[in-house]
DNA sequence: CGTCCACGTCTAC
DNA sequence: TAGACCTGGACGG
């Protein structure tokens, strides 16, 4: 679900199914939610959605009924703005109330015969609301509706240490791109051939010697001439998100389904795109070279490899104190499986890790795509 | 059955 | 710069 397009037609979604709608009553919050309950109480209101980046903001509304009473009760109840993060899985669904949906954390009741029930389904409970919420103060401006102040903001601040990093994990710094998650930073970077792990400053340094260029050239022919160069980064972080929000003409979470995406995605987890682990521990996804930045250890076994053979076990002894014996963490034992696995298979040619290795193996023996999880350029074709 | 992986933040050594 | 926070689907044994 969730980066900015699909926050998006969630707003979207909420705009479509609540026009017209009176809700009325408590806000009811699920009991292993550890959110905020949602202190809005009101006879007769509206829901209304609009987004920014990777948030969602609800607008509730008190409907100022007919006659002095109703106009007067309306007035007691102040509107009030309920701010949605997403988390990795949280979407809106409106349904019969009593067919709520599995891990539907907030509800909103219609005052119809058979309710209805807008819901904020979040299966990983990773997403979040605010009541009285306002947009995240840390968050830039949204890559799609707030392209312009969006562009300033990034090519204004560019001596901001959050430029020193791989293009692909500035990417994913809110702060700047509003809304880019890590299916959006893949395909971006893919369009426009950009290694992911090329320095973010680098990039963005010549889209701003591009645009004091613009100013200075007054004439029209000159900045079409600038415009005639075609999309750069910048403009990618607008038009990409735009597009998905295109395909998903008809958001409909009863449908599940997303064959419009794998039509749609060129380099995120598509079949013979390469993968490593950026220094926050994500997938990147890309082609061809994966730029001067690239993590050298861990994440390559033949990486690894070579640099025991050529420095002797200097690099080995550099990690090994750094594990702690005292207390087995999570991490430690992911890392425990991961350094095994690299062992088993180090003399293996593929510098991809083991499940995706065993993969692909699996793929060129059987000659058949990958099933579900991972997204292919056949299946593409196929649908 | 167990392991790995997932469209994202948060906050605490 | 790790963990922590969660559930569930795909895959492997």
């Amino acid at each position: 679900m969730p980066e900015g397009p699909e926050l998006h037609l969630a707003s979207l979604f909420v705009n479509r199914v609540c026009k017209g709608v009176v809700f009325t009553g408590d806000v009811e919050k699920s009991e292993v939610s550890k959110c905020p309950e949602v202190p809005f109480a009101c006879e007769a209101y509206h829901i209304s959605a609009k987004s920014r980046g990777k948030e969602v903001m609800l607008t509730l509304t008190p409907i100022k009924c007919e006659g002095a009473a109703g106009r007067a009760k309306a007035g007691l109840v102040q509107p009030m703005n309920v701010v949605f993060r997403f988390g990795m899985s949280g979407y809106f669904r409106f349904t019969p109330a009593e067919e709520l949906p599995k891990h539907a954390h907030l509800r909103f009741y219609t005052n119809e015969k058979p309710r209805r029930a807008l819901s904020f389904v979040d299966a990983r409970r990773f997403g979040s609301w605010q009541p009285n919420g306002t947009w995240q103060p840390d968050r830039g401006p949204c890559t799609m509706s707030e392209y312009q102040s969006f562009r300033d903001n990034v090519l204004s601040h560019l001596s901001d240490r959050a430029f020193d990093k791989p293009i692909c994990e500035t990417l994913l710094n809110q702060k700047y791109f509003n809304g880019i998650g890590n299916y959006l930073r893949a395909e971006i970077l893919h369009r426009l051939d950009i290694p992911p792990f090329v320095n973010a400053r680098s990039v963005l340094e010549r889209l701003q010697s591009k645009e004091l260029s613009e100013l200075d050239n007054k004439s029209a022919s000159e900045k079409r001439e600038v415009k005639s160069e075609g999309p750069d980064l910048l403009s990618l972080c607008h038009t990409v998100p735009l597009e998905v929000v295109q395909l998903g003409k008809v958001y409909d979470p009863e449908k599940a389904d997303y064959s419009y995406f794998k039509g749609w995605v060129q380099c995120y987890s598509v079949d013979g795109m390469k993968s490593v682990r950026d220094h926050n521990g994500r997938t990147i996804w890309f082609k061809g070279d994966p730029g001067p930045l690239a993590p050298k250890d861990s994440k390559s076994p033949k990486g690894k490899k070579r640099i025991k053979k050529e420095g002797g076990d200097y690099t080995e002894n550099k990690k090994l104190p750094k594990k702690k014996q005292a207390r087995v963490t999570k991490k430690d034992v992911k890392q425990e499986k991961r350094v095994k696995k690299e062992k088993e298979t180090q003399d293996e040619m593929r510098p991809k890790r083991g499940r995706q290795r065993k993969q692909e193996v699996v793929q060129t023996q059987t000659g058949t795509r990958t099933l579900r999880r991972r997204v292919t350029r056949r299946s593409a074709r196929d649908s």
